[in-house]
Order: structure tokens, then C-alpha cells, then sequence
DNA sequence: TTGATTGCAAACAATTTGCAATACT
DNA sequence: AGTATTGCAAATTGTTTGCAATCAA
């Protein structure tokens, strides 16, 4: 019989994540709640992670992870890096919902929610490449 | 004047992961190869990244990186993983092929590499949830 | 009251840095 | 010779854990 408590802070853990529009680092939520320690929330979010509350994610470099309320409405990102001038390119809904729906159809997996970066070589790159190869 | 020596770790880092048929961590490398150190290791792979000769990915937990010589047929993977079971499934090329031919006709973006994990519902727990909602 | 949860401090794991010694050209 | 690069050791950073004190039910 495994019981669960409404503690402090993880209600307070919980209403500042549900506040941040995209997601935080352990290092954000504590400088918003330092009376929180770290080791609770790092044990509070694995937890919630665990359960679905919360989503994890790997930073930009995989160096520490990121946390973000899951809403009902979870945005899916896709980001497009170019290998040569670092831009990223923001996939517009549409390219996404396509390959959502296609997921569904083909896979029969409903998408909830990803965050990623496909690394590559954008329009612009390749054109300035061409030229110069030719 | 920026000079670059062709020393034997350099080398010998190289010929070590272009064998290696997915990715390797700092760990497997160091182990693979015991004579170079950990922070050469580190130092030329961050270096490498840089440049584009290795590629480098956060870990299954983002806890740590891993890296990758970057082929001329750099593979896609694409993870689905089901919130509910846990359960990985590997995208197949075909899917992940229509994907990168969208990006490319659509947004004139050539994708090299991607490694990401996309987080739903998958068909199995659907239809538990399905039947349970009957 | 009883077990879940917390804060603190210490442990761990991954990565980075300073610096003197060494290797490359 | 002169600079880039290395190995080593120490420092940093992100995360986890043991444990006694505290809190929720």
C-alpha cells in the first residue's frame, strides 16, 4: 500500500513548472524556489517523470536534463540545424502534422509530444555550396 | 596562424570510432583505447564535433554524451516510445526515408543525422485503453 | 502513530581546466 | 625552435544517496 502525500514542495514544484511556458533546468527551478533542496527536487521530478506529470528531456548538449509540465495540449518541436551556419529552422505545424498523422496510420502510435534537433544542411548552405563547386 | 598537428591519439581516436558501427561513449573509447586520456579524449572530440567530423548525441538519459564519425551514410534513428509501456519502437527506414524527402522538397533542408525519441501512446496500450473505455 | 518525504551532507559520475612535459612540423 | 597537444591531477558541474528529523494522513 503505497501511499502518497501532498507535500509543500512538490505542490510548489508543480505550480512553477505549470508556469514556465517551455522547460526548466533543475538550476531554474531551484533559483525560482530555493527553500526547495535540489536532491528533492531531482527526486520529486523523476518521480513525476516516471508517472507522466512531468516530461524529460536532454539539454541541447546532453549535459543536464530539462523538465517541462505536461500540459493537455503538449506542443510537438521540431527543429531543423544546419551543420554549416548553426541556424535552426522551426518546422511549421503542418510538416509535423503530417508526419504525426502518418506515425498514426502506419504505426497505429499516437503521438504525444518530442522535442529534437535534425542536423543538416539548410537551403541557403547548400546553395552557397553549389556555387562554389561550380 | 592556426596550426594543427596530426598527433597519435588524434589518429588513433579516429580509426577507433569510424570502426564502431553506431555510437560510443567517452567511456568506450577510453576503454578501446586506455592509453589516451580521459581529457583528450574530451578535448578532441569536442574539437572534432566542432568541425563536423564526429557527431555527437546526448545518451538515452541525457546524462552523458556519445559520438559518432560522421559517414557519408550517416544513419537516422528514430525512436517511438510509448508513455504508457515503456516499449522502444525502432522507426523503419521507409518512414524516416518519406520524412527526410519531405524535408528536402518542402524546406530544402538535407538532413544528415538524428537521434531522438518521440514520446505517445503505442497501438497496444490503445487498444487496452480502448477496451477498457467500452 | 506510522510511513512518506524532506534537508543536509557526503558520494558519485561526467566533464573541464591549469600547467608542466612532450610531440609535431 | 616554437607552438600545438598531451597527461596528470585537481576543480567543476550535474545528479544521487544515506540518514536523522519532520510532516501528512
Amino acid at each position: 500500500m503505497r501511499t502518497t502525500y501532498k507535500t509543500r514542495p512538490k505542490q510548489l514544484l508543480m505550480t512553477y513548472l505549470r508556469s514556465v511556458k517551455g522547460t526548466a533546468t533543475v538550476e531554474d527551478i531551484h533559483q525560482a524556489l530555493p527553500e526547495i533542496d535540489v536532491s528533492t527536487i531531482y527526486r520529486n521530478l523523476e518521480k513525476m517523470a516516471e508517472e507522466g506529470e512531468v516530461l524529460r528531456f536532454p539539454d541541447e548538449l546532453g549535459k543536464k536534463a530539462c523538465y517541462q509540465a505536461a500540459m493537455e495540449t503538449c506542443e510537438n518541436h521540431l527543429h531543423l540545424k544546419c551543420l554549416k551556419c548553426g541556424r535552426v529552422i522551426h518546422l511549421d505545424c503542418d510538416s509535423m502534422q503530417e508526419f504525426v498523422d502518418h506515425l498514426r496510420e502506419r504505426h497505429g502510435f499516437t503521438l504525444s509530444y518530442g522535442t529534437t534537433v535534425l542536423y543538416g544542411i539548410c537551403k541557403d548552405c547548400q546553395k552557397k555550396e553549389d556555387e562554389n563547386n561550380q
